[in-house]
This record gives structure tokens, C-alpha cells and sequence, in this order.
DNA sequence: TATGAATGAGGGTTCATTCAT
DNA sequence: GATGAATGAACCCTCATTCAT
């Protein structure tokens, strides 16, 4: 399966840019899995460069040092941290959002680094710049979704949609793992509920669920 | 010229266990101040004694290392993470709860440590201990409160209250900052009002505020 | 783009030889700028390879390491050491020699390597003949004119020929920079006249301006 | 012979201060002994510890770095760049100055330093002014001393005393190894009789011996 | 007990040199 | 030949920890 055997007689080697490409990625991906199990601070970049197989001055050709390697890391997978879409008109927000909510949270406990972080943004502004970013992307997809819903007489009408979809983030956002010690299957479930509470009075929840019903 | 020898058979103010006492909290305090201010890879225990007025090997007399430090640290302060009790069965329990929210970010904003610690955990099972176990305080307290609520009738019927406590514990502990960027008067009225929305069904909540319109 | 393609079929228009030498060159040149501008060892072999617009694997095609390069270096621009024969013979050696020594002046001052080599000649004992013999090249030369003046008896007749040759050129290799803050235009008058003290008894020095103004 | 046996029962130290200072100058010493037998640039932190007998973080303690060390050698060993103060008045100037190069020429050598410095110059502006100030030292001694031949009427009467300082610093500063494949035992007394004759006229030079002659 | 000088392993980083392409 | 990515030994320096005083 590997892209360097093909055919016979050995073709063993992708265009230069793409090998180079490949042992960037090589230790983008080492340095993940080494922040993730060991932390970011505890990591060297000689480590990084032996998990990812190449020579120490090598990590130094494609990084300018550990930092800038985290950055780029961070640029390649902030994406995980946008939480998906939410549907808040669907017939049956509560279930919509709880599978949401599942996929989400499942991505963010896949994607650990979220614990490595903290103490660095306090010395590192750059840093602390990208991950607000990602912040402020997850929070206005929030928001935007709650005005559509806003907008068709759906919500509370007294709603602050900033601080809503800030509390909205602060749940979405630290993994369950915190109790995990219950980890009981309804937890999407009970999760979801609580939010549509925040979101929607009583009757919307009510009329959504009967045109569901209809609907069937 | 040392404080310790003035005349010929002096006293020394404290008993020696009392002097030892004020040398450790200084240090702890040192390591807290430092932790805060430059994280904790950053500080040095050399620094730490030097802030403290003690001398490097002092500090070791003290705490078998830094780390040693940290946790004496946490045990002396963790008392802030515990928000303050929440009295749910006020007349008016959005105004309890704005308030009560208010005292309780500015505790945890002035514990500045919150950002220091994520990192570490991953490395230090014993220390994960120690915050985990402040986290269930905290969840128990919550949960505690939501209980008698609950016996009462007040709250929603169907309501998981593990998960609720978790919910709000997820928004408490998340300080304001994050999205200071607006920092309106009126945010902590705005949780407030969102946690209540989940707690209590609407007409409770217009029940309570009537007691407490005819009780004036 | 290269110079090497144009049209089809193009002929190169060095033969190979030429243009290996022309890169050898420019090797040679790009390490006399850097290390001109920056030090010997502040100048790394890729930075001369980048500078002559080569690879840097090219550069030990042509050089085993730098420190050859330095020495191929040495022998191209070594005569710039050399100072102007001296006419200790013409009319009015004083003025001969103060113009001898400006022109030097500026060609030492030009060649700027003098401060780089002598960290390196206690290491490096090959490196050391070359220059040696570069300076018995300057004090033969310096001698061998002092010796025919000597043989007219123009000069003081009980000259070390070899001390005086090894003092002239103490005077001649050491730029005015070192106290250039006075920098008075008659500095190399000034030089001359001392050096010719050294030489020719003043007698010889009147007699010698005399057939000079009796010429005119 | 160690300071450190003394008497029954050891009394193994000195006061702090004392022997701090003795590792200061220990690594003074060898940072001296290395810098002479391998050059600056050759010498590591690491070995000059090594060879002081302390461990590498000592070095630091004392040293900020290589450089600092530098510095501080020089400014313990500069003295020796300093040229005995000439007697020019003296009945016999040749001699006295041929004694005076002798033991000049001799702690120059000793003082094995010199080819350390040009590299480092053009980069180190501190260190660069280090030494322009000795060397501006030497230069003032010499030009005072001829300053004062000059008042009594000795010296020509048309010397440029600036100039003629410098010439007599070339000279004396750089000491004989260069052409020392002669060596011969005359060298100082030949050098000291150019130098007499760039100073004083010939009638000087005859007086001031005829003084001698009568004196005995 | 308290001190702070000393230790030395180990981190980040550079660069002369090699070698597959 | 030419290339430039890769190598890894070696550098500089820090700092947690020890220990003689």
C-alpha cells in the first residue's frame, strides 16, 4: 500500500515537494500524538523528530521550533473544534441535538489537546490569537443558528443570543469526560433537553414535536 | 542585624513550628504568586525561595519539589473553586443566582490559576486527584441545592439532575473572560435567567416572582 | 530562464572546464565577502554556496571544507600583502616612500581578512606556512631594496638589514586605522620620514634632496 | 602544600568569599590556558570547566558566558600589554631601550593572547573597545615619554610625536616570533638603535654616549 | 536548621558534511 | 555533475536538586 513501490523495479520516490510535505505532516502528526500523551512542555522536539523518524535538524528544516509546530498543528486541526451545524428548526430539535452533540463531543475527546493549551496562552499571544479565533468562529455558528430560530418566532423572545450561545459553547465544549464516571447512554439526551430549555419555551417544544408526530 | 539576635538571650517571637509555618505559607504563597503570573514550567523553585526570602535549599526543606508545592498550593486555595450556595428556593432565584454567580467569577477570576493547571493533569494522576475531587464538591453542592428544589416541585419533573448540576458547573466554572469582549451589565442577569429557564418550568418561575411581589 | 537554455540545441558557451572554474570562482569570492563581512567561523559553507548562487552540496565538489576554501582564498589575493617595490634609490625617497605607503595602505585596508586569519593560525599549521611565506615574501622584497641602497652606500653603515626590513614592515602591515582618530593628511609623510630615519643618515637624506632641487 | 591541610583535623576552607573567588580565578586561569593552546573559537564552555575542575553550571555562575570571560581575562591581563615606561633621558638610550623591548617582548610572548583577539573585534564592539583602550594606554606612555625628551630639546625638531608613538607601538607590539627563524641576540639592541635613530639626531645620540663615557 | 554554591543531565538549536535523486 | 534535504554530533545554557558549611 505504500506510494513508494509500484510496479517493478522500484519507482521509490514521490516529487520532492510531496516527500517533503510528507515528513512535515510525519511531524505534525508525531508532534500531536507526543502533546497528547505527554503534554506540551514535557515534549522535545527531538523526540518529535525520532517518533517521527527523521533526524533532529530535520524537525528544525520545516519548523522554526516547537511552537511554531504546535501553531501549525493547531491551524490544520482547529477545524475539529467547530462543532457541527446545529438544526434548531427540525422537527425534533432535542434529538437533532443530541446526535450533535454525540458526533461533537466524540471529535473533541478524539482531537485531546485541548488540555495542553491553557498554560501556554497566557505567554503566548500569537497563540492565544489562533485559539480565539477558532472561539469566536465556534460562537458566532452558534449564534447564527439561534437568530435563524429567533427569527421565526421559534425562541424565548427575551433571549440575549451572546450570552446564550456563550453558555451554549461552554457546554458543548468540555467533553463529558469530566463525570465520565457516570457515562450513562442517556447523557446526549439529557444534555439536549437542558439546552432546548434555554433555547425554546415550553409551547414551541410542544408544537414542534406534534407536527412531528403529524408529520409520521 | 538578623531578626533572630537582638541582646543576649533573646526570645524568638514565634515558637520554632510557628516560624517554620510562616516560612512554608510564604513559600506557598511565592509559588502562587509566580504560578500565576508566569505559569508554572516558567517558574523556577530558585525563584520561588527568592520571592519567599529564603534560600534555594530552604525551599526543599519545605516541599519535596515544586510540584509538592503545587499541590499544598491547591489544597490551601482549592476552597474557591466551590461556588457559594445557591439558594434556589429564593423568591426571586434569578436574582440569587446573578448574584451568587457575580461573587463567584470574581473568586475564581482572582484565583488566577485555572489556566495553569490543565496541562499538568495529564502527567499527574495525584494532582488530577485533587482537582477532580474539588470538581465533585462542586458538583455535589449543585446538585444538592437542585435536590431540595426538586423535592419542593419546583423544578422540571423530568429533569437528570446529574446532568444539570454538570451543565451549570460547566458554566460557572468558565469564567467570564472568554467572551469579555462585550461584557455588558447585564451578564450575569442574562446566565442567570438561562440556567433558571432550565431549572424551573416557566410557571414556576412566574409563581415565585408573584410571592415575591405580594410579600413587598 | 538559465543561461544554459535558450533555443534548441543550445551550445554551452563555457566548455565545461571553464565553467567549473567560473563556479570555483565564485565560491572563492562569495567566501572572501562573507568572511570579510562576517568572520571565518561566523560564515557557514551553506551561506558561501547560497552567496555564489550554488547548492550546497556543490560547494565540496569543489572544496573539501571551508577551511581549504580559505586557503585557495589566501593564495589568489596574497599579493595584495605584497607591498609596491620601494625606490629607496630616487630622488626624494620620502615622498616615494609616503605614496608607496598610501597605495599599500589602502590595498591592506581593502583586503579586509587580516583580522580573520590570526585566530586561526595556532590551529591550523598549513595555513600558517602560507602565510609565512607570504611575509617572507614582503620582508625580501623590503630587504632586497634596503640591500642596494646599502651596496650605494646610501644607508647608515652599520644597518641590520634583516631587523630594519622586519621593522619596516611591522610599520607597513598595520593599517592607520588602529589610531585613526587623528587621520591628518600628512599621516604617510609623516611614516615615511621616520622609516627613512631608520635608513639614511641625514646626510645622505640632504645630499639626496639637493641633486633633487639641482634637477629641477 | 594545599591550602586545605592544615594542622590536625582539617580545616577544610576558606571563607566563602575566598574560595569563590579562587573558582572565579581557576576558571579564569584555564579559560587563559585554553584560549592560548586551541583559540577562542575552538574553546568550549564545558572544557574550561572541565579543566578548572568544576562542573559546567559552575562556569555559568561566574561567567554569563565565553565572551564575559573574555573580558574579564583581559581586563585582569592587560596590564602586560603595557610597555615598561622608556627612559629615554637615559645616558645610554639604545641600551636601555634594547633592556626594555627585552622584557616587554617577553611577557608579550608569555601573554599568549594576541592572535585570539582580531576575529573576535569586528563583531564584539565591547571587547573592542577593551582593548583600543590599552592600546591607547600604550600609546599615551610612549608619547609622554618622547614628549618629555622633546621639551629638553633631545628629539628631532620636526617630529610628529602622534605618529611616531604609533610606529614605536607597531613595532614594539608585535613581538619578534615572527621571523624568529633568526633570532639572533642582537635583535633588541638592533631594534633599539631604529628606534633611537627615528627619535633622535645623530648628534643627540653621540652626546648623550659622551656623557656616559665621562660618567664612569 | 538554613544556606547558596555546585552539580550535571538534558533541552533547544546549529551546521559541516553526506548522499539519494 | 548538481542538488538540497537529511543527518547527528556538539554547542550553549538552564535549573531541579544536593550537600558541605
Amino acid at each position: 500500500m505504500s506510494d513508494d513501490e509500484k510496479l517493478v523495479g522500484e519507482f521509490p520516490f514521490l516529487p520532492k515537494q510531496e516527500r517533503a510535505q510528507a515528513k512535515r505532516n510525519a511531524l505534525i502528526e508525531s508532534g500531536y500524538a507526543l502533546f497528547h500523551k505527554k503534554g506540551y512542555e514535557q515534549t522535545t522536539a527531538k523526540e518529535i523528530a525520532a517518533h517521527a523518524g527523521v533526524a533532529t535538524g530535520t524537525f528544525y528544516r520545516y519548523f522554526s521550533d516547537k511552537r511554531q509546530l504546535l501553531m501549525s498543528l493547531l491551524e490544520d486541526k482547529i477545524e475539529t473544534f467547530l462543532p457541527p451545524e446545529i438544526s434548531w428548526l427540525s422537527s425534533n430539535p432535542v434529538d437533532a441535538l443530541a446526535s450533535s452533540l454525540e458526533i461533537h463531543y466524540n471529535r473533541i475527546h478524539e482531537f485531546g489537546l485541548r488540555h495542553v493549551l491553557p498554560e501556554l496562552l497566557s505567554k503566548d499571544s500569537e497563540l492565544a490569537a489562533v485559539l480565539d479565533n477558532a472561539r469566536k468562529r465556534i460562537h458566532a455558528r452558534i449564534f447564527n443558528g439561534l437568530k435563524k430560530a429567533g427569527e421565526k418566532g421559534l425562541t424565548w423572545d427575551d433571549l440575549d443570543l451572546d450570552t446564550l450561545s456563550w453558555a451554549i459553547m461552554m457546554i458543548v465544549e468540555n467533553g463529558l469526560d469530566k463525570t465520565s464516571q457516570s457515562e450513562k447512554p442517556s447523557a446526549y439526551q439529557d444534555i439536549a433537553k437542558l439546552i432546548c430549555r434555554m433555547v425554546f419555551p415550553p409551547r414551541v417544544l410542544v408544537q414542534l414535536s406534534k407536527n412531528d408526530a403529524e408529520a409520521e
